[in-house]
DNA sequence: CCCAAATATGTAGTGATATAACCTATACGA
DNA sequence: TCGTATAGGTTATATCACTACATATTTGGG
């Protein structure tokens, strides 16, 4: 048992190297749809709920909830974790983040008008980079099989692991 | 936000009701073929290994962490949380059992011999059952989109939600 | 505008899941 | 049998998520 990978958790930035460079258009622009989209929908995107969005789509990568709790204090002053929690419960019910079941993080979605359909995560699991896809095919597929073993269909978010680019031969 | 669904956790029979009837003869199949594979691979499925495996197998839903604690205590005595993670860490290391990240639960494979393939998983999130399937064309989906991305596969498994058969109009 | 209801946030404590660190016991091969 | 590797015991702690209740803010009707 030299080299298993640990059950829990890592992480997503400990020695964090990023492989994809990150723009701040795409977040402002993200920002904009996701303010149409609740005034369209009669929520209310407040200051907190806003600046836990603003954080993930600063990321490059997942964070978890205590990293976004970490990086949302202002002048010494710590926000409570149940806050962050409930601000990503809303985010996570209208359809502008994603939680990660299997690294306990949440990311915004890369894509707002999508809306709550079936979409798939690519998540690295060497540097923790998650790609968010929207293939018919996967999609159409897992359809087929949940129909087939006779399960009724819940759109949710699919989580596939595998290696990313930058970090194949390198580690 | 009347009727979101909590991002914890829920024990897998809390309130459970089950569809399916569960056969101890596949269980006694599945022991000794764990314990055929385990000779062959030089691998040591010790009592407490070998108990852990044999309550995952005797459970018809997916089970958590502190629940096999509880249900492997003999005499008064409480295993201690970190013997099961460790036995649970073999068993999975081995293919012999699954982590279902989605509802931090654990379950026996159902079919020892199929290894480390791609594997999927059909969760009811209705009553928390799940079916290990293995789906050649989940499989083929899901290697050509990483493929797609430039991600190098590794065989891991595949969590699907939907609601089973049993739990559709009831609930 | 004022008030009542609904919604959002603050605060404190706790529950639930998983692992670290260190030590002892047992199994295995030479 | 002895040395090493592996497994398990014990204690404490890290990490992730939520309950319960009080307070503040927003919103829509009168
Ligand atoms: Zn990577
Ligand atoms: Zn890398
Ligand atoms: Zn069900
Ligand atoms: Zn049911």
């Amino acid at each position: 048992m030299v080299h298993t990978p640990s059950l829990q958790h890592r992480l997503p930035n400990e020695g964090a190297h990023i492989h994809a460079p990150w723009r701040s258009e795409t977040a402002k622009q993200a920002i904009a749809q996701s303010e149409a989209l609740c005034r369209a929908k009669g929520a209310r995107l407040t200051p907190i709920r806003r600046r836990v969005l603003e954080v993930l789509l600063a990321s490059p990568k997942p964070l978890g909830a205590y990293d976004l709790v970490d990086r949302l204090g202002s002048q010494g002053r710590r926000m409570a974790p149940i806050t962050v929690y409930r601000a990503l419960d809303f985010l996570i019910e209208h359809g502008l983040a994603h939680r990660l079941a299997s690294r306990n993080a949440y990311l915004a979605s890369s894509d707002v008008s999508t809306g709550r359909q079936t979409t798939a995560f690519l998540i690295c699991e060497s540097c923790g980079e998650a790609t968010e896809i929207t293939s018919p095919a996967v999609a159409d597929t897992v359809l087929k099989v949940l129909k087939e073993q006779g399960y009724q269909p819940r759109a949710r978010a699919l989580e596939i692991t595998g290696r990313c680019a930058g970090c194949q031969d390198i580690h």
